[in-house]
DNA sequence: TTGAAAGCGCTAACAT
DNA sequence: ATGTTAGCGCTTTCAA
């Protein structure tokens, strides 16, 4: 048996024998309360576990305090990545240091329900939407950018004029790791990524492209090849490269990288001495692999961090910060 | 250059040129509305790009149409696991059929914000809450039960008295397991599991010890060897188990049997010739270990389907669903 | 079929 | 230091 009337401030008030008005500062700490009005309330709202409504608070103040991040992703990639698991313990972080709460939007399919997505990021829902950028997020990203929502986009998607976005310096990191390689001595260097559709995939290109010419050499396409950011796709574009015989590979994500590895132990080949190898991301399983990983970690937490930052600011204007990424050298080149 | 006026309700209905509760009714589809009016405020709402505010109408109806699911873990673990990969998806799809919006809230740590965490889930903020059982929820699970939260926990939680609880039958589950072990003539059959904190786990022993004691055995304490439900744990498990000599064992997570395989290969142990192995969950990584595991299947999907039928209810009386799990057998026993 | 009006529970400016 | 009042933007009777 609980209480019998409904709890509003209102409610409380009458009970402490106060205006709803004085137990609305007493909630949100105002400094002009009288201490034994303040202590007679608080004993009230403890004693009856009184929560103020969260609707009628966002509706007055046109905030809720919640930010959301979008996944538009497949629930078994989603949580197989620890590409994700790092991103969304950094926004977490974020989010706990700016008083906001964190909420992730799993969607299976954006095809799947337009009227619920967008609903969800209606005005008075969240304060804040954090999207990653990705091959099906960029219809949701120009949606929500025209329509003024206050948003961070993570990664770079197809149009990223207009938006406030934040991404690692992946040019450069591909540029590094190809450099690697070739100061190396490596002849033959190839590249795996993934499809274009995966713009981050195209910017790494960019930088093998960049270090193979800043070298005096020309770009064999034939030594460039791409397939899904899985470790199949990796172990896929691995068989179809070795018959142009690669001495060394700079794979764009360790997760791929993993996929190569496994289609070089298939043809018996060494690493590095037979093929050099050098991933993208950083992962703890890069380190854990035989030989563990070179590779170029990218700070994926302090991108999630940045990201709400960047929300919580007052600004809305359009702006880009990108991270440096390092070359961790281990026992593949 | 955009809208100068801050769009609202009334805003629409003044550019149409008809009242709020018009353009009000159009947009939740009642039916007594002029086809021409009708046409004419969506074509507004369509041009504006114009999105009710969310708060206002939760305010009002009393319901924001968003399920939370809250899981008090790791966000390493979560995003590692294939239980919350099975689980989320069932959610979401459950959320899908009854057209609410699902949305998730990983909380790193109960301690650090209690504040954020009981606001959370305060009135106003979601419809309902999915929370699963674990060794850090009981303390939340208790105080969203006493302050009458819409709740349905998943697994078990310490005190069970007045939740709406769905579960899967893990007694049973264990006793399938182990009778078929001892069915195959095993003789020194041990368990393998999860710390007792973790309250399936003493479910799963029960139905390991009522299957021993079934086959007019008696249980040998030594062969229960307990540890983090982690590839990690059933590695050490095993490890300790094994100075006892088994011909068997059940584990009673497939992620521990991942180390369980481990151990045994470093031993030197063929399974199932010296040691058989049955698992318990059904992840798809069972089916893809050397040899595959037998194991018990839980139907996890549609744990997360029915949680949500559950919570979309009307009736929020006290309710436990239990539902049944299946042993697979594979070549490992 | 439509509009006017009340009110959801809260915050904040204004009075006292 | 505290109460009164006016909305926040919406849904929903109630009249017309």
């Amino acid at each position: 048996m609980r209480h019998t009337k409904k709890l509003t401030l209102e409610e409380i008030g009458a009970r402490v024998g106060v205006s709803r008005s004085t137990v609305s500062r007493v909630l949100n700490h105002h400094p002009d309360v009288a201490p034994d009005v303040r202590a007679r309330v608080e004993a009230v709202v403890e004693e009856t576990g009184f929560q103020p409504n969260q609707a009628a608070r966002a509706l007055v103040s046109q905030k809720t305090g919640l930010i959301g991040l979008v996944m538009l992703t497949e629930m078994h990639e989603l949580f197989g990545d620890p590409y994700y698991s790092a991103l969304v313990a950094g926004i977490d972080q974020g989010c706990a240091e700016h008083g906001l709460i964190f909420s992730m939007f799993p969607v299976q399919s954006a095809e799947g329900r337009p009227d619920l997505l967008s609903r969800q990021f209606a005005q008075g829902f969240v304060d804040g939407v954090i999207v990653t950028a990705g091959p099906f997020s960029d219809p949701l990203i120009e949606v929500l950018r025209d329509r003024g929502t206050n948003m961070v986009v993570i990664g770079h998607p197809r149009d990223t004029s207009g938006l406030r976005r934040i991404d690692v310096d992946n040019r450069t990191g591909s540029e590094l790791a190809a450099t690697h390689l070739i100061e190396r001595g490596r002849q033959r260097v190839g590249f795996i990524g993934p499809t274009s559709d995966y713009h981050y995939g195209a910017e790494r290109i960019d930088g093998y492209r960049g270090a193979l010419t800043a070298a005096g050499r020309t770009v064999d396409d034939r030594l460039i090849c791409l397939d899904y950011p899985s470790v199949d796709g990796g172990h896929r574009a691995a068989q179809q490269l070795l018959v142009h015989g690669p001495d060394a590979i700079h794979v764009a994500t360790d997760t791929m990288a993993v996929g190569v590895y496994e289609a070089l132990n298939e043809r018996g080949l060494r690493i590095p001495d037979d093929v050099a190898v050098v991933g993208f991301d950083g992962f703890t399983r890069a380190a854990e692999l035989a030989p563990p990983l070179t590779t170029v970690v990218q700070p994926v937490e302090e991108v999630g961090r940045r990201a709400v930052e960047l929300l919580a600011e007052a600004s809305t204007e359009p702006r880009e910060i990108i991270l440096p990424v390092n070359l961790h050298i281990r026992a593949s080149a």
